[in-house]
DNA sequence: TTATATATCTATCAAAAAGGTAGATAAAAT
DNA sequence: ATTTTATCTACCTTTTTGATAGATATATAA
């Protein structure tokens, strides 16, 4: 399951992505907009501008706006800012792998070679979606 | 990702799987083996009794066994059990479906089509997958 | 320059989920 | 009877999730 925050997130990012090159959109307006705890919201726009990929200003007239396009963005990566590694378990991870602490040999690790081919089955759907793509859909 | 529950329970079916039709094994003998701690494994493995995958004797020459046969054994069933639904949200659940309490369509909910996706693709991974296959990887 | 509107920072907090553990009890075999 | 095993009851601790309150910094407009 996808966490409140991550969902929150890519709602936020949709109605930007609606507003690209128009005007910027106040936290209180998505908030009220999409049912989004305003407080909790703050913090979500807060940590996508830290990477990049919104921009904020103070004051009136101020607000978030996107900065880079929405076809330029992949749900993939906002997905791995707001709930990490998209793999099932840390060693079946590309972006974060690290070995389970018990395990005897990762190579021959069933479990694992399961996960791999799950870890890509996600990554083959997110990593092909673009914010513009999601509008769309 | 999964919890350590979900991939405690994969292991000790996997090494259940290797002794079908042959001997129980021991709770201790699974915990020992997998570097499962055991009082969690009684509570896993137990779940997975009454669920109907395993069959438990006690006393002397007792301890669990598989009831059904190793390719008879839907992985993503098992998965299920242990974690519950497959899909990132409940919208997106064939087997636990609930739509978002604030949704205002979820027919034209986009996160959710998106999400349909990755289900699916999780899905088709899991689901064709049986305990007898995870073992050949 | 002052008022107002906005984002940002600091500091918590409560509830739920995850990951266990202790110790008594029931049942089967010898 | 004794031993060996699973099972049940009842907790417990840590981590993660999902927030909130209140002060502060910065930008714009009057």
């Amino acid at each position: 399951m996808i966490s409140s925050k991550t969902k929150y997130g890519l709602q936020a990012l949709i109605l930007l992505a609606k507003e690209y090159n128009k005007r910027p959109l106040l936290i209180t307006e998505i908030s009220e907009k999409e049912y989004i705890p305003k407080k909790f919201l703050e913090t979500i726009l807060l940590e996508l501008k830290n990477k990049g990929y919104l921009a904020a200003k103070k004051g009136r007239g101020g607000g978030y706006r996107l900065i880079k396009p929405p076809n330029d963005i992949i749900v993939g990566d906002v997905i791995r800012i707001l709930s990490g590694p998209l793999a099932p378990t840390s060693c079946s991870s590309k972006t974060a792998y690290t070995p389970c602490p018990e395990c005897k040999d990762v190579k021959k690790c069933k479990i694992r070679k399961l996960m791999l081919d799950v870890r890509e089955a996600i990554a083959d759907v997110l990593d092909s979606e673009t914010l513009a793509d999601l509008i769309k859909r």
